[in-house]
Order: C-alpha cells, then structure tokens, then sequence
DNA sequence: AAATAAAAAGATATAAAACTCTTTATATAT
DNA sequence: ATATATAAAGAGTTTTATATCTTTTTATTT
C-alpha cells in the first residue's frame, strides 16, 4: 500500500504535530523513539518533508522539527504525494501502462470504488485532525 | 498494493483461463507476450501456482499450461494468497506491529471498509468470472 | 569566543524484489 | 529410439527500497 518511507513518515508528522501543539520542538531521536522507527532512516524522511515546506525546523540546542498552525492542515495526500510520488493516483492494480474506462484491465471496474475511497481518506484527513484524537488515548503510534 | 509477481500472476492466469476454455494448452512464451511479462520471470511464477494446484501443465510437445473446470473456481485471492502471502489481510497500513479494534493506529479506522471492500473485491472474483468479460472485448491484459 | 546540541547532507551498506540465464528433466510426436 | 518442445529447477544478476554511518553546517547557550 504505502511505502515504509511513507509509513514512517505519516507517524513522523502526527507525532510531531502533537508535540508542536505543547509549543514544544522534537528533535529526531523522539521521533524515532516515539514512532518506532530507525533514527537515521526518518531523519532523512522529515529532511524530504522540510525540503518540501510540510514541517519545519531549528538547528542547534533546544531546536527540532515543529509545525505551525498552517502545517496542521496538510493532508496525508500530501505528504504520500511527496514521499511516494503519485502512484497512488494513478497506477493500474493489475500494472498496466494505461489503464482507464477506455481500455481498462479486468479489475478496473471492481477497484474504481476502492480508489476513490482510499484518496478520499488522504485527502480528508489532515494532520491537525488527529491532535485531537490523539489525545483522548483512542490511537497509537506504537504498541 | 501488489507485488509486479502478483501484478504478473494475476494477469498471466486470466489469460491461460481464456485459452483454456478453447481447450488449448499455453506455452510460457505466449503468456509472457499475452500479458506484457517478463518471459523467465512469470516462468518462475507460473512454476509457483502450479505447486500449489492453482493450475496445471504438461511437459514436452504441445504442452503448455492450462485450467480444468475446477481450477476456473479459483479467486484473486488464492492467488494474492499464494504469491505475497496473507499481507493484505493482516497488515497495518502505518505498519504497527499489531493494530486492532483495541488498540487502533491512528487510520485504523477510516482504513477498515476500504481493506473490506479491497478483500471482498479478490475474494468475490473467480478466474473463471473474467472467462465471459473478456471475450466481449470490454477490457485488456495488455496495451 | 567556545562548546554544544541539533539538523542537513552525503556516502555507504544491506536486504529484498525483480528479473535473467543456464541447465535439467520429461513427455510427446515422429 | 531419437529429436524436440516444453516445463522445472536453480543459480546468478540487477535494481530498488530500506537502513546506517559519517561529516558538515548552523544556531544557541554559556
């Protein structure tokens, strides 16, 4: 489904959305620690991010990654999109190089309802949705 | 979502089904050429599913692959089974060891009805259903 | 200014998946 | 019986994804 890159990094950001929240900045062990994670393998995930403006950070002590208001409403489309690209969007089930109503391929029909939930679900949720959530206990990001 | 050996899989016993039906055996090279597949690699596959009785094949002169009546029953999912194992069912989309009604991750459960309808969609589906679709032309293995 | 804590960057390593090639075994046709 | 077409098997290669390590840069604290 998802990429472990992107795996990582959706837990990355809610997990540091939550910490921003507390007006804090969390640098990568914690998140590595609070997403089970490899360290250095999501240290080079929230680089990516950083590049692409969808979380921010200081150097130096007291510094880490943190998001502001603003960085709350990205969706996890968008950081899927800029982790695995938009595969998601537009690949064949069946890997077909094109696949659509005109030449589908044998499950296109089947899976049309599928997609459009899955993207409906990415799009829908944006990180600053699950800080509530978070909080109440209902969800983990480890176990 | 799937691997390119169940992508080829799939898509390379869909089309020995159909030639089946015309009571004709299926060499690899057709298969390969009939779905847009690497030749030595959906052999590899090929040998796979007929380990496992999903389908049949006899060797030397005009042999080739094929199907009896009783492998037609087959679902998507025997073959997903048979080729990526039970991931599909048991995995978490953020990748959480275990995540469960209990002890959720954070889209455990706008993910549920999506991972319901994705089971339902290979579950429901029998080689033997595409047989009759593709004869009308409605959709292709290849393109 | 110096020490330090942190991210950024880049190079490297490992593992898994995807793919290819070669050889062997077998069944059938002639 | 022999030749041949085919699948089976297994070894090997390439590529991509995942993960780690090392160095550099930067900002902050003291």
């Amino acid at each position: 489904m998802f990429s472990k890159t992107c795996e990582y990094g959706i837990k990355a950001m809610i997990f540091v959305a939550q910490k921003s929240k507390e007006g804090s900045r969390v640098g990568i062990k914690d998140i590595a620690k609070g997403t089970d994670a490899p360290e250095h393998f999501v240290a080079k995930i929230m680089q990516e991010l950083g590049r692409k403006k969808l979380v921010h950070s200081v150097k130096g002590p007291n510094g880490g990654f943190y998001m502001d208001q603003f960085d709350l409403k990205t969706s996890l489309a968008d950081i899927v999109k800029a982790l695995d690209g938009n595969s998601i969007y537009s690949d064949c089930v069946l890997g077909l190089k094109t696949c659509n109503e005109k030449k589908p391929c044998p499950v296109h029909d089947q899976y049309r309802d599928i997609k459009k939930n899955l993207i409906k679900m990415i799009e829908e949720n944006t990180i600053g949705d699950f800080n509530t959530k978070l909080d109440s206990g209902k969800f983990f990001l480890v176990n």
